[in-house]
DNA sequence: CTAAAAGTCGACTATTTAGGTCAGGAATGT
DNA sequence: ACATTCCTGACCTAAATAGTCGACTTTTAG
C-alpha cells in the first residue's frame, strides 16, 4: 500500500515550481533535471496537473510550467485528486454494488472513514509548508547527495 | 493506492472466526465458503496469521482455526502487520538511505507522519468493533446477496 | 495401525497496474 | 519559416498482486 510515484513526482515538481519566480515558466526538462524525474514521464504529469488546473502550461520558446495559484492554496490531496484517481483503500468504498455483503459489511464503513481521514489530513499540508520546511532544512546545512 | 484484498481477507476471516464458538475450531473450507474466499488462497492467509499469534489452528479431523486471543484484543493493523509487511506510502520511508535528497525532503517526514496517523488509527479499530457492527446492521434487515 | 482430514510449503501461473517510452502533432515566440 | 516546447495516444516492460497446484507432514477417529 503505497503512494505511487506519480504523486511524489507531482508533489516535488510543485515544490520546485514554487521556488521558482512566478513570473517565468519553467521548462519539463528544467524539473525534470533537478528533481531527477525521467523526462518523458514528468511531460505527462505535468499534463495532468494542467488539467486539473494545478499548473499553468505554455508551449514554443520560454514555455513551460509555472503554478496557476499561490503555493499556499494547493494541497497535497489536490495532487492526489489530479493524479492518482482515488485513495479509496477498498474497491467496495466506490463500486458498493460489486461487493456481494454490500448490505452489512463493516468493513467498507471503516475503509471509507480511513479514505476521509487520509484526504482530510493531506487537504491541510499545502506546498508552501513543504517548501517552507525544505528551505528550513537546507539553511541548517543538511546534506544533499548529487552523486547518483 | 489500496489495501490488498489480502488485508481484506483477513479481516473478513477474523470477523467470522470471531462469531463461531470459541471453543470450536473452523475450517478453512467452512471459512472460504462463508466469506467467498478462493479457498488455497485463504489457506495461506490462514497461515500467516497463524505464524502471527492471531489464530490458532489444529490439524486432523475437526481440526481448523479459531481465533488466538479475545476478539477485542486484536485489531485491524494487528491484520495489516500479520498479511502485509508495510503501510509505508513511499519507499523512502523505510529505506532513508535510497533517496538522493534525504537530507532535505520535506515528503518524507509527510508521508511518515501519514503512516504513523493510519497505523494509529487502524489500531483503535478492534475486530470485537466489526464484528459487534456487522451484527447490528443485519439485525436492522440489511440485505445480503446471495446470487452471485 | 492406518486412512482420511487438514494444515504446510515451495514453486508455478496469470492478470493487472505502475512506471516509463516514443513519435507525431499542435502551439508559440523570434 | 523555424526552432522550441508542450500535448496526446499508443505502446512497452517489469513487478506485484491474486490465485493455483501438488507433494508432504501432522493429527486423530476408528
Amino acid at each position: 500500500m503505497l503512494v505511487p510515484m506519480k504523486v511524489d513526482y507531482g508533489v516535488r515538481t510543485l515544490v520546485y515550481l514554487a521556488q521558482q519566480d512566478s513570473s517565468v515558466f519553467t521548462s519539463t526538462s528544467d524539473i525534470a533535471r533537478a528533481q531527477h524525474i525521467p523526462e518523458p514521464y514528468l511531460l505527462r504529469i505535468c499534463s495532468e496537473l494542467q488539467k486539473s488546473g494545478l499548473i499553468e502550461s505554455r508551449r514554443g520558446p520560454q514555455g513551460g510550467h509555472k503554478l496557476a495559484k499561490p503555493s499556499e492554496d494547493i494541497s497535497v490531496s489536490d495532487v492526489v485528486n489530479s493524479v492518482d484517481y482515488s485513495l479509496a483503500p477498498v474497491d467496495c468504498v466506490e463500486e458498493p454494488d460489486g461487493c456481494r455483503l454490500s448490505g452489512a459489511c463493516s468493513q467498507r464503513d471503516l475503509w471509507s472513514d480511513v479514505e476521509t481521514m487520509l484526504l482530510e489530513h493531506l487537504s491541510k499540508v499545502r506546498i508552501s509548508n513543504l517548501k517552507d520546511q525544505q528551505m528550513t532544512m537546507l539553511a541548517a546545512g543538511a546534506p544533499v547527495k548529487t552523486n547518483f
